[in-house]
DNA sequence: TGTACATCAGTGAACGCGCGTTCACTGATGTAC
DNA sequence: TGTACATCAGTGAACGCGCGTTCACTGATGTAC
């Protein structure tokens, strides 16, 4: 097996990327660093060559997640309408990581909570910007921006809990065809 | 100490409650049973006589959680208002369990799940109904509900993991505000 | 009302298990000559 | 280019611990006479 340094970046990379999809799916407290470390082929022992503990991976998972379940700067409509899609509800692992562990890092210790704060203010930021760009002071920008990843985010967590297919998409659609009329421009 | 059957009742109930706050503050798989009878004053053996399993007591306790959470049949704006208050993000013990375990229920086992599910439903309903007093046709008022629901949901639980105070309490405010301009008769 | 006895709520030791973490080790990598 | 050696990524046994669950038990409750 790969003993190489140039392995080890890669090791380390995959032990991060597979956690960082982990918690996504399963939550914070169910990360086991033997299953993890089994997940990508390679002994429990070896992870405190990459980490510290496990609590420093969850607060490096979770910026991993938070960072790849990042949207692109993009216009608020297809923002919206890919945050509210069945795809996404779908697949949580792939997903946007506030929506999934919102709750879990609220209660999580201060280095995972600091992480998902600055996310969360990215994503208003991110938001509030794709509103700005037609039409509003940038006051207005941010409660609207805060309206929307409010309801971006409460909707998303609750389509996955409900069981009902119809329903479930009742929820994703009431709430995009809400927020794509507070966007005039929207197409 | 109490062997009573009366004091039995008392005991099941007494533990529930306590679940039913525990897994509130520290969701779902942080709920120990050991903890949790010592938080009773009872010796871990005795939960079994109350009991099936762990698992048993997370459905009955998140029940619970729902259940007492659930707010009184209101009008929609004192309702809005409570829901979004700095008291009620303050105390996630005794507050709504939607908020707080959405996500953790959405991938705990099916029994947990089909308690949420019903819940959130329920919810829906209780502010479709208050929506439709006044003004709307039934299927617009369960649309507006859905956006009420996700947005007051994401709002409180982003609330909770905002650090400063006040970009906290201008999460609250923002979709309180967006929530109330909804309906034309909010006080 | 008082005694004898069955019930059963709660006790606490014991179980097997998986956890996070440590550490002496192996053997491929990659450097020095 | 070939050999000798140091490095160090990854291995796997071992640690102490708390978990969920079981079970033989204790002793207060409450019933029968």
């Amino acid at each position: 097996m790969g003993h190489s340094q140039a392995d080890k970046a890669g090791s380390r990379e995959r032990i991060l990327k597979q956690a960082a999809q982990q918690i996504r799916e399963a939550g914070l407290e169910s990360l086991s660093v033997n299953k993890l470390m089994r997940s990508v082929d390679l002994t429990h022992g070896g992870f405190y060559g990459h980490f510290a503990s496990r609590s420093d991976l969850l607060a490096e998972a979770l910026e991993s997640a938070l960072a790849d379940s990042q949207l692109k700067a993009r216009s608020f409509g297809p923002m919206v309408r890919s945050y509210l899609s069945r795809s996404h509800r779908d697949s949580p692992g792939t997903g946007c990581a506030i929506a999934s562990l919102a709750p879990d890092a609220a209660r999580a210790d201060e280095s995972v909570r600091e992480v998902m704060d600055r996310h969360v203010e990215g994503f208003v930021t991110i938001v509030a910007n794709a509103l700005a760009l037609h039409e509003m002071a940038d006051e207005g920008a941010d409660d609207e921006a805060l309206v929307a990843v409010s309801a971006m985010v409460g909707a998303l967590a609750l389509s996955r809990v409900l069981t009902d297919p119809k329903r479930s998409d009742a929820m994703l659609r009431a709430v995009r065809e809400h927020l794509l009329a507070l966007d005039p421009q929207a197409e």
